[in-house]
DNA sequence: AACCCCTTCAACCGCGGCGTC
DNA sequence: GGACGCCGCGGTTGAAGGGGT
């Protein structure tokens, strides 16, 4: 059948954009908002594709975007985040405010990757490398905590989020002792992390055909369901508030009959743990 | 100064998801 | 249910800049 193209590519520009071009698309966006991509370029007097527009416009010249290096924070909660949802730039960026998708993606090839591989950490599982194939991942220490003996005869559930990496999977200890929990809130700061994701700004386009029906798609993408409309500290489970419900990692039916943990005990991030006891180490 | 290599990051490309007809 | 169109995502590319020799 055949994609149409997005555009008549022997009549619009490729590569640097012009300081021209970015204002013309500031301007026009600033008028009608955005959305309609498709559309934009001719409405707005450029010899641009649509696709290439859009990306311009989030990517650098969104009024709402952090310029600048990225902080300490800002590298530990992207790691924590991939250690979750894998190469999911949109997710991770959605919980960074000013930061895009690709910016978030190139930092991490960039920087990150070789960060944590200086830590001895595969950047793809989030597991320290190990040269004895015989260890166990869940046996991981953490020279700092000793975690490991205390959670060495726990049950584990493995969720695995990460479609594009199979191998991404994270062992998340579901029962963990009061002092060991103690010892991890202590480590890890709390994360809010509720998937409430939303673009940085919207404007007047919710009556617009194409754009509402891709925010609503997102919307699916991100928020958890009407029936399920509760937060983490409400009940609702790992699953569910990524958005991911209906999967087989979703515990809320076992939640309800109280066979699982608690809500409240619920280790969002593995920090309770140790799935990210990378972070304890030291950090260079 | 010239060259080479490495790193960074803006931009492109192809594909999948979703809505509409 | 399938074809089609659009949008957004993730992987990749390549130009630009910086550092080393």
């Amino acid at each position: 059948m055949g994609r149409s193209p997005c555009c008549e590519k022997a009549h619009t520009n490729k590569g640097a954009w012009t300081k021209e071009e970015d204002d013309r698309l500031v301007g026009y966006i600033k008028t009608h908002g955005e959305g309609c991509w498709r559309s934009l370029p001719k409405a707005a007097g450029l010899l641009r594709c649509g696709k290439s527009c859009r990306l311009r416009w989030i990517n650098y010249l969104r009024p709402d975007l952090k310029r600048g290096n990225f902080t300490e924070e800002e590298d530990e909660l992207i790691i924590k985040l991939h250690s979750l949802l894998g190469n999911k730039w949109s997710l991770i960026a959605g919980r960074l405010p000013g930061r895009t998708d690709n910016e978030i993606k190139n930092y991490w090839n960039t920087h990150i990757r070789r960060k944590l591989l200086n830590r001895g950490i595969d950047p793809t599982t989030h597991r320290i490398v190990n040269n004895n194939p015989n260890d166990h991942p869940t046996t991981t220490t953490n020279k700092n905590n000793n975690i490991s003996s205390s959670l060495g005869d726990v049950a584990t559930t493995t969720i695995s989020f990460a479609n594009a990496t199979p191998t991404t999977h994270h062992v998340i200890k579901e029962e963990v002792d009061a002092d060991t929990r103690h010892n991890f809130d202590n480590i890890l700061p709390d994360l809010n992390l509720e998937l409430r994701i939303s673009p940085p700004h919207h404007h007047v386009h919710q009556n617009n055909s194409s754009s509402s029906s891709s925010s609503s798609s997102n919307i699916h993408q991100l928020q958890p369901k009407n029936h399920q409309h509760q937060s983490l500290k409400t009940g609702l489970c790992f699953a569910c508030s990524l958005g991911v419900e209906n999967s087989k990692e979703c515990s809320c039916s076992t939640s309800l009959n109280g066979t699982s943990s608690s809500s409240s005990d619920y280790d969002f991030l593995g920090s309770k743990a140790g799935v990210l006891d990378f972070r304890s180490q030291e950090m260079k």
